[in-house]
DNA sequence: TGTACATCAGTGAACGCGCGTTCACTGATGTAC
DNA sequence: TGTACATCAGTGAACGCGCGTTCACTGATGTAC
C-alpha cells in the first residue's frame, strides 16, 4: 500500500503527488476516463482541489502521469511473469514459455485493469507513445531475439516479428478489456490467438 | 449527401434524427467522444437542444446509435471493397486477394476515422458488440470458409482462424487509430502483419 | 373545397449541477544566525 | 539551544462556464367532416 494517510500534521499531506496518482488510477478504474476530475481526485484524497496546482499543471498533466504509470505496470507484470517460468533443459522451449507468458500477462492486465488499459496508449500532444510502453515493447523486442539465435524464427521476419506480435495480442486485450468476446469464449479465444502468433513467428 | 438542410418550413426540421446522427458522428469525429454533447448537436443542427429528446430518451442512446451506425459502416466499406477486387482464374488467389481486401479495409477505416474506431467497440449496458459489428463478422466467417473449401485452412482451425484473424487486425487497427506506430512505419506494419495472419491460418 | 381540430415536432426559459482554474491567504517546516 | 524568517504546500471563496434535462408553450401539419 502506498502512502495515503498523512504523516505528521494535518497540513502538509506528505507525498500528495503520488497520492492523486493512487487516486486519479482508481476513479478510472472504476469509472472510466470520464470519472477523472481534478475535484474527485481532491475528494478523495481529502484535500482542497487547488492544492493540486501545487504538483500538477492541469488535469491533462496529471492524465499523462497515470498513463504513464499504467504503462510502466503493463511492462512489470510480464516481467514478472516472465521470471515465474520455470527453467527446461529444452532452451526453445524455455524461450517459447516465456514468450506465451509476456502474451498472457499482457491479456491479463487488460482483462483485470480493463479502463486502465483501455486508455494506456491514448495519444497526448505529439508524443509517441512506444517511447513510453518502452518496457514492454523492450522485453518482447529481447524474446523474438533469443527465438531468432536458436533458429527457431527466421533471421528475415527480425523486424516484423515483434509488429505481429505486438499487434496480435494487443487486439485480442483491446477485445478483452472491452469484453468484446463473450466469458465463454474467452479462454479459447485467448490460446488460439497465441498459438496463430506462433505459427506466425516460428520455422517449421 | 445526407438531407441536412431543412425542407419546406423553418420550423419543422424533417429528418432531425437522422441529423442528429450525422451530426454527432462529426463532432467525435473531430473532438472525440468528450466532444458529443446534446446541446452541440442541436447548435450543429440548428435546433434548440430540447428538440433532440423528441427523437432521443438521452445522450447515451445517440451514442448507441452512433456507434451502431460506425460498425455498420465499417462492414460496408468491407464489402465495398471485396467487391472491387479483381477476379482471378487462381481461385486460391482470388479468396485471398478478397481477404486481404477485407483486412486492408478495415485498418484503412480506423486510420482515417481513428476516432469513431476508437468507440465503435465500447460496450454500453450489456449488449454484446459482436451482435451489432455483424457484417463484418460475417464477412470474415464467409471468407474463412473458402479458405476451408478449397483446403488453404485446415478444417481444425474453422473455430479459431477468424478469431485470430479478427484480433490481430483489430490490433493493427487499433494501433494506427491510436497513432501508436509511426507515420513511416505504417506500411510496413500493415503488410507485415497481414502476412503473419496468412501464415497463421494457412498451410503451408 | 373549406374549416375545425387533434397531433406532435419544435421553442425558450429555467433547473441544478459539477467542472477546471484563479486568487489572496495561512499555517507548518526547516534553515541561518 | 533558541529565535527570526524565507519557503512553499495547503486553504477557502469565488470565477465563469457549459452541461443534460424538464417544463409549459406554440406553431405547423394533416385528417375528418
Amino acid at each position: 500500500m502506498l502512502t495515503l494517510q498523512r504523516k505528521g500534521s494535518d497540513y502538509h499531506h506528505g507525498d500528495l503527488k503520488t497520492a492523486a496518482i493512487v487516486a486519479g488510477r482508481g476513479l478510472i478504474e472504476s469509472g472510466g476516463l470520464s470519472a477523472l476530475g481534478i475535484r474527485r481526485v481532491a475528494e478523495k484524497i481529502g484535500v482542497t482541489a487547488p492544492a493540486l496546482y501545487r504538483h500538477f499543471l492541469s488535469l491533462e498533466e496529471l492524465l499523462v502521469e497515470i498513463t504513464a504509470q499504467v504503462r510502466q505496470e503493463l511492462g512489470e507484470l510480464m516481467q514478472e511473469r516472465i521470471r515465474r517460468v520455470r527453467k527446461h533443459r529444452d532452451k526453445k522451449k524455455y524461450e517459447l514459455d516465456k514468450f506465451r507468458a509476456m502474451g498472457d500477462a499482457y491479456i491479463d492486465y487488460a482483462d483485470q485493469h480493463p479502463r486502465l488499459f483501455e486508455i494506456a496508449f491514448i495519444q497526448h500532444q505529439d508524443k509517441s507513445t512506444r517511447e513510453f510502453g518502452e518496457l514492454a515493447w523492450q522485453l518482447l523486442n529481447e524474446s523474438i531475439e533469443k527465438f531468432i539465435e536458436l533458429g527457431m524464427t527466421p533471421k528475415s521476419k527480425r523486424d516484423s516479428a515483434p509488429l505481429v506480435a505486438w499487434s496480435t495480442v494487443h487486439g485480442v486485450a483491446t477485445l478483452v478489456a472491452n469484453r468484446a468476446v463473450s466469458a465463454s469464449e474467452i479462454q479459447f479465444f485467448r490460446s488460439a490467438v497465441m498459438d496463430g502468433v506462433q505459427d506466425a513467428l516460428l520455422k517449421r
